[in-house]
DNA sequence: CTAGTTTTTGACCCGCAGTTCAAGAAGGGA
DNA sequence: TCCCTTCTTGAACTGCGGGTCAAAAACTAG
């Protein structure tokens, strides 16, 4: 019973991570929020409990799409290294063909909480182990299919990978997109 | 003629240097400057003028001294992989030995200002160029030396390095030492 | 010593960020 | 219908962020 919500909570988390991700969570107030999800403050507090808590729900969606996202373009059909390589043009194409350079949500996370709010930390290392695990897993079923070398360790080639695309998603904010796209193909030369 | 000044104005800026770095810009204020400094925040707008122009004062302090760090660092004996693992190690000991990550002042910038501050982000990107101007000569070095094979494109290495250095300072922000040092390890491995 | 110049400083101001709240609106159950 | 519950909303509150200012202090030239 009670007055039922006037509003769609997955559809408005949804919304306040657009907006979190252009703005940063400093940058984000709480009237941001209110005019991009077109529900009035109080609402919003009503909600989700504080500002930091629809923070907590928009890491998790972004973990959630994110990883839906990873796994579907390294699951085409091609070779490990093809499938990467589409994967990292795909995420500089995204940050460049955009209005604004919003670059990762998780990345830019990590710098700006990272060490000052343990919980936040601790989400985005998760963030970042799930986009590892994926790599390695496709990393490794290309050693399965015979593309990718048997000597290759896919655990440190997909750590080593993740931290190319947090450079490249931090070099996006400044460079331009033919730098990026040779760092790609350096990056590959490996496997 | 006038009062003379009660501080050293490269003293402040050093000052001002370390506190944006570990609380970001926003996360800086006037206040929390005047109380690392010592000079009270009137004398800090009557020297500097604001606290975007005391940052670029900052910024510009933070490229010379990583400039001359990185050069010192470089052209220490060894092989060019030699010592630019070295420079990575470095870089990453920072991190982790340090009382809080603080991670890379330029890269931070990047993340917070980068795309909103068209200033900030042209002042960050002449960062990232000295270092991999600084990369790209002593891989060139390494290339006359004959420890680096011909065929290496010096300046894509040191690109792809830079990159890779901004990875690491963002992974440094939630990851642990060890999976850091495999990935600088897993980066070499193509020099 | 005085006049003129530059610094120093804390008090003060405006606006906004984050949050709370009281009043009302929209439902369900008896 | 009346009551109880849950949601909605704008107004209001508190604190702090960035910045200004007037007065006093420290110096120098004449």
């Amino acid at each position: 019973m009670g007055r039922p919500k006037s509003f769609e909570p997955d559809v408005v988390v949804a919304q306040a991570m657009e907006t979190f991700w252009t703005n940063g969570y400093a940058g984000t107030s709480p009237a941001d929020l209110a005019e991009a999800t077109g529900v009035a403050k109080g609402s919003l507090y009503n909600a989700f409990g504080s500002k930091r808590e629809l923070f907590d729900k928009v890491l998790a969606l972004y973990d959630r799409t994110g990883s839906e996202m990873t796994e579907e373009l390294l699951s085409r059909p091609g070779t490990a290294k093809e499938r990467i390589r589409a994967y990292l043009r795909f995420l500089v194409d995204m940050d460049l063909n955009g209005p604004v350079r919003r670059g990762c949500l998780a990345a830019n996370t990590a710098l700006e909480l990272g060490g000052k709010d343990a919980e936040a930390t601790r989400t985005v290392r998760r963030i970042g182990e799930h986009t590892i695990d994926l790599l390695a897993a496709r990393i490794e079923q290309g050693r399965r299919d015979g593309d990718v070398a048997p000597e290759i360790d896919a655990r440190a080639q997909a750590q080593f990978l993740m931290n190319t695309v947090l450079g490249l998603r931090v070099m996006a904010k400044a460079f331009d997109g033919p730098a990026l796209y040779r760092i790609i193909d350096t990056a590959l030369a490996g496997l």
